[in-house]
DNA sequence: CCCTGGACCTACAGCTTGTAGGCAAACGCC
DNA sequence: GGCGTTTGCCTACAAGCTGTAGGTCCAGGG
């Protein structure tokens, strides 16, 4: 793109950053102008306007998130390689707070299409090939899995969960488990549906 | 609690409606002063401030989805029930977004304890009766009910699954059936974990 | 008949997003 | 070295939003 995108990466880190720190509201064109250290009216040179920011930290974030998941499930298969993939995304919400809650705008088609979206989809599919499914049920068991560790993750941020913390770590692996034998029984006759 | 709580609940209401005419981020003190026909100062008379203001919305649309869910499960149980409790929060999300998203928000401690929070708990609750889970599973059920239908239904309304809406619908009926799946089996030998 | 409280108002301070236009340093090129 | 173009930042400003302060007007109760 620009002859600089240095300096929009580097501006868009230092949204993700200052999301961690003070909370998604605080991602501001004049907050993220005092915290790099010029007027806000400079960062319109980098950045189109405040959604094309909030869009640019969003690539980010998956592409981070991907890495963690990667790291997450090497080696592993099954249903160890479930919980790596659920664990390493219920630690990244947790440790970046901020940029997790990023993830709920709705994704702009180019987000949709980024490097770190598509490795997110692969990563999850690697995990399902573990659950020898119907090639045609691996978008619908994508989509399950994808909905239930967002959905949980989405209901503890929001600490729907009440107060009893305690309890949350084992609702997480009940899930987790639930998530196994949903998966492990998946229907393997493709019926037709319309 | 004021002697005219008539005013404050119209207000509210007002926002709702706005919220699902011009979407979520439309919900603002000028825009809905503009919508019920005042100055925006004048509104500071009925709604503490912003941030109140989307806390009664959040309280309203409980009350109104625990309504839906009562009607959709109303005669039904087992695997019926989960349908018809699923369904009614898709059709209430489908026809009311704004309303929707506002349930995005972080419960405040007294929207957890309102009305609509707690009957929307017990309706769930009725719906895993059906399933014979252990008294002391019936939280983390529930927690991962709501999570996969609520992640579900993000996911959809994020438009994360690209626009491929046919097999929308089918994600959607597997990821009932696999919810039903999971709670039929459910572990009944509540093994302790520390 | 007054006077008190409620609902609305105007005015304003302070913050935000985004546009326009200017200035100055750095870089490529002759 | 001289010269122009690009680049990154600036000031100034328009317009919109939240929230506070203080005033007006009307209805209902003592």
């Amino acid at each position: 793109m620009k002859r600089a995108p240095l300096h929009q990466a580097a501006v868009v880190q230092a949204a993700a950053e200052l999301a961690d720190r003070d909370g998604f509201e605080a991602i501001t064109v004049s907050a993220l102008a005092r915290e790099v250290g010029v007027r806000p009216a400079s960062l319109y040179s980098h950045v189109k306007d405040l959604a094309a920011l909030l869009d640019g930290v969003h690539e980010l974030v998956l592409g981070e998130v991907a890495e963690a998941v990667a790291a997450g499930i090497a080696g592993r298969s099954g249903y160890e390689a479930l919980v790596g993939l659920g664990e390493a995304q219920r630690d990244f919400a947790g440790q970046h707070p901020g940029r997790w809650a990023v993830l709920a705008r709705p994704a702009t088609p180019k987000t949709a299409r980024s490097a770190g979206a598509i490795r997110l989809v692969d990563l999850t599919f690697s995990v399902l090939r573990g659950y020898r499914l119907p090639e045609t049920e691996l978008v619908h068991a994508t989509r399950f899995m994808g909905a239930t560790v967002n959905g949980f993750l989405a209901l503890e941020r929001a600490s729907s969960f009440e107060h009893r913390d305690e309890q949350t770590r084992t609702s997480w692996h009940r899930a987790l488990e639930a998530l196994d034998r949903a998966l492990a029984s998946w229907p393997t006759t493709t019926e037709q549906e319309h």
